[in-house]
DNA sequence: CGGGCTATTTTGATTAGTCAAAATAAAACT
DNA sequence: AGTTTTATTTTGACTAATCAAAATAGCCCG
């Protein structure tokens, strides 16, 4: 069985690679587990013995499949527990992210599937974060974010790719939750900033590097 | 921020001390929690210092008030688990008890204190144990077992207490979960065995061992 | 009372995970 | 090309939890 704390670095280097084919530097690691670097090191060299993932000495790492068929495991359990702690036990959407880094270690297959069954097999979390499938498929469909989408279609807000409670909490003031409708009335690339209209909403504006973390699909 | 090691540790002092005032020998503790007897010398002392214990060399260990507190609180996430495990998710009232084990210590007391109102507050877990309040009040009512009451009165099954999946599922083979209704026909010592009789069903026998893990009440 | 059995405690080692700080390699700039 | 900066790796040390095996203390029993 692997510990948590393996659990926890494949995840982390299974998130911090996506989207790109690059290896994963250790600084990055580092960061995002809140740990020095040195420790990364030795940690992933350690890895790599047990076939978890792939250690290019000084230029970083990536997953094997082996490894990835666990990080997938840990992180379905992780936006399974926050569907069904924000669909059942009604929680704030922005609290669960803290709450599922504890359970996604604790929790069995056997509860894992009554869970997802009881949730109707959602393929998303409350973040609109894709849930990987029990056969650790994950839909990997790529969304334009209101940083980068053209002005003036209408758009659904899909995804929201910032965990922190801050900024769920700031989205969601903005009603800015997945499913939620805007259109950008304006984008000024010099002053960094992104106008919304949503509708019966005032317009409100947003920063480029928050306009970045929401991913939105074109309506219609 | 107590380890699950240490909850365990507590977890186990309480349960081996119910219903006696005796001191828990370090061999019962390493017993229950698999480990040899040096370890938990080792860890009960640290303990102390901690001042969840408080330990008599050579002769014991209590929980002291704080220790008592922390305890209770897993316990109470134990069997609330349990619980939700087996009303919500329809588990196997044999399987929940491991699965609880591990979540036992990863649920915070907000996590707890939704499925605890989502559950009704209920009293008791599905073997009929216990479920200490969120103030850490453990109602400790002392029932008999079908080892020592009275023949030919009806009795209604309130609690297993032994949480061994083999057992339980013997309890349930022969209809004798909680809330059933029963009634000795005859207790043979020399034998070792006990005669039961439930209401639409053949009468059947079981070890006074076993009927010694079975607390009932008398119905009227 | 003294010897022996048993439970407990101590001692010395081990493993997983971590940090601080020194050493090294690679990249980036003059 | 040579020097500086930055990231990575190494080294040595620490903590929590554990085990095996030796030492010790109690207790029981003749």
């Amino acid at each position: 069985m692997a510990s948590s704390t393996v659990e926890n670095y494949l995840k982390h280097v299974l998130l911090l690679s996506e989207g790109t084919t690059e290896l994963v530097s250790m600084g990055a690691l580092a960061g995002s587990l809140n740990v020095v670097p040195g420790t990364v090191t030795t940690m992933i060299k350690a890895l790599a013995v047990d076939g978890f993932v792939d250690h290019r000495p000084r230029q970083g790492v990536r997953l094997t499949e082996k490894g990835r068929r666990v990080a997938l495991g840990v992180i379905r359990r992780h936006r399974l527990v926050e569907t069904f702690l924000v669909s059942v036990l009604k929680m704030d959407w922005a609290s669960v992210h803290s709450e599922a880094e504890q359970l996604e270690h604790a929790i069995s297959d056997d509860v894992l599937d009554r869970l997802d069954a009881l949730l109707g097999h959602p393929t998303t979390d409350p973040h609109g974060d894709p849930i990987p499938s029990a056969q650790g498929k994950l839909s990997s469909q790529v969304y334009p974010t209101l940083a980068t989408c053209i002005i003036g279609k209408p758009l659904r807000v899909v995804r929201i790719t910032d965990q922190s409670a801050e900024f769920l909490q700031f989205a969601e003031q903005n009603g800015l939750l997945p499913g939620a409708n805007v259109r950008i009335v304006d984008r000024n690339l010099t002053a960094g900033l992104v106008s919304l209209k949503r509708s019966g909403a005032p317009a409100t504006a947003l920063s480029l590097a928050a306009a970045g973390k929401i991913l939105v699909e074109q309506t219609r």
